[in-house]
DNA sequence: ATGCAATCGAGAAGATTTTCTCGATAAAGT
DNA sequence: ACTTTATCGAGAAAATCTTCTCGATTGCAT
């Protein structure tokens, strides 16, 4: 492995194989851990259950090279997918919403390592402002904007209730938030310039509920193993 | 409308169309609020900023039929989806981990007007075990594939730490579970008569955490407005 | 009544994603 | 050294999903 640039045709990597990358990151850690020293897509797909291909053209979407009969070098491939994702340079992020979800979130300690970090938590309600939640304190809302202004802060996550969820990501764009990620079960309208990801635990519901009724486990197609329908 | 029959080519919808619908019924309700008496597929897609004939199309793919220049009587479309989706049929589900995020899924009420009902929680921590979470007491983990068999319960929540997913759902399957909702940051290996849907942060940190590096904010191709990148 | 405009429904075309196939390469065995 | 085998890389084919297009139907305005 070379240079740590992950460069390749930006735009041109599929959203499918990007949310597919941090089941091999995870795969690939617990290889580290079992002392393997090099790793091939075909273990890959045998440990995961997926299509061998697949997961060789997602890799190969990353840009790094691998040696033919042996794959990649193990921490390589871990450093680069890292690397790729932006994991090794976490980015700021505030919060609003310190209720139950909101302060779950708060205590994930492992999102630092993941390229995110919760630095500032909001909230409107007065019972909970100056409160603590693992490690940080709440502030008004209305501190928000000049907050990230003031801290250059990019990344924004919604965990109010639903109604709470435009004015909030309103506020949040006011002070300069590119990147929103929504807890919220409402649809929030952004300009195309900002990123927005919704995490509606409904729409997976509707999925799964659906399925159940109709018996849909299924597999996609093929193959024996595989399994799971990932988000 | 007539039967209240779910029935089209049942293996044919795709996914993302199952996805896609909760956001239509979220702004249906919305529009029931707010007095509307119709709606037309166009009106939706206004309304959501997506393009019309998508909303068309996954309308369509529900069995629906509506009336050329007029759309759907709202409520008829809104009992329709609820009914596709299985939403009017609460479905029973044991949660194992109560930890914070268990927690949170445990006072989601909404999940029961949904398709589902979380009857039952289970941790392994003695600590927890006997404690009152939003009603349900907290049973011992050991406990559930014999409650499983008992109530015939189909669902299973796993908000547990990534150790103990794969265990975890065992068990379930053990028991009888025929679909797992997975919280944990955790592959689950599992038959594929059994549904699995996983809800892993960081696959869509994966995603907004590479985007925001790469300003990817933008659109999919088109039109003008449309907006999140769902889930 | 008649024409006009909005909408559904459905097929066709286009884009995207997944799967298949094959040549090139490097390691291991003979 | 030579053959065999596992693997990557990449192009082709297939499947899936989205967008375009158009005819049919219905309500509204004239």
């Amino acid at each position: 492995m070379k240079g740590p640039s992950p460069n390749p045709r930006l735009h041109e990597i599929p959203e499918a194989s990007l949310r597919r990358l941090p089941i091999y990151y995870r795969f690939l850690q617990q290889m580290v851990l079992n002392g393997a020293f090099q790793v091939s897509c075909a273990d890959l797909a045998r440990g995961l259950g997926l299509d061998p291909t697949q997961v060789r053209k997602d890799i190969e979407m990353t840009g790094i090279v691998g040696k033919p009969r042996v794959g990649y070098l193990l921490t390589d491939l871990v450093r680069w997918l890292e690397n790729f994702l932006g994991w090794n340079r976490p980015k700021g992020a505030v919060l609003v919403g310190a209720g139950s979800l909101g302060s779950a979130l708060l205590g994930y300690e492992r999102f630092r390592s993941h390229g995110m970090e919760i630095v500032a938590a909001f909230d409107i309600d007065p019972e909970k402002i100056g409160q603590r939640v693992h490690g940080r304190e709440v502030q008004p809302l209305m501190f928000l904007p000049d907050f990230v202004r003031r801290t250059h802060t990019l990344l924004g996550v919604i965990a109010t209730p639903a109604a709470a969820a435009q004015p909030v990501a309103d506020l949040m764009m006011s002070g300069g938030i590119r990147a929103i990620w929504n807890f919220a079960p409402a649809h929030i309208q952004a300009p195309p310039t900002v990123i927005l990801q919704n995490e509606d635990l409904y729409h997976s519901l509707a999925s799964l509920s659906f399925k159940l009724e109709n018996r849909l486990g299924v597999a996609p197609a093929g193959n024996g193993i595989r399994y799971a329908e990932d988000n």
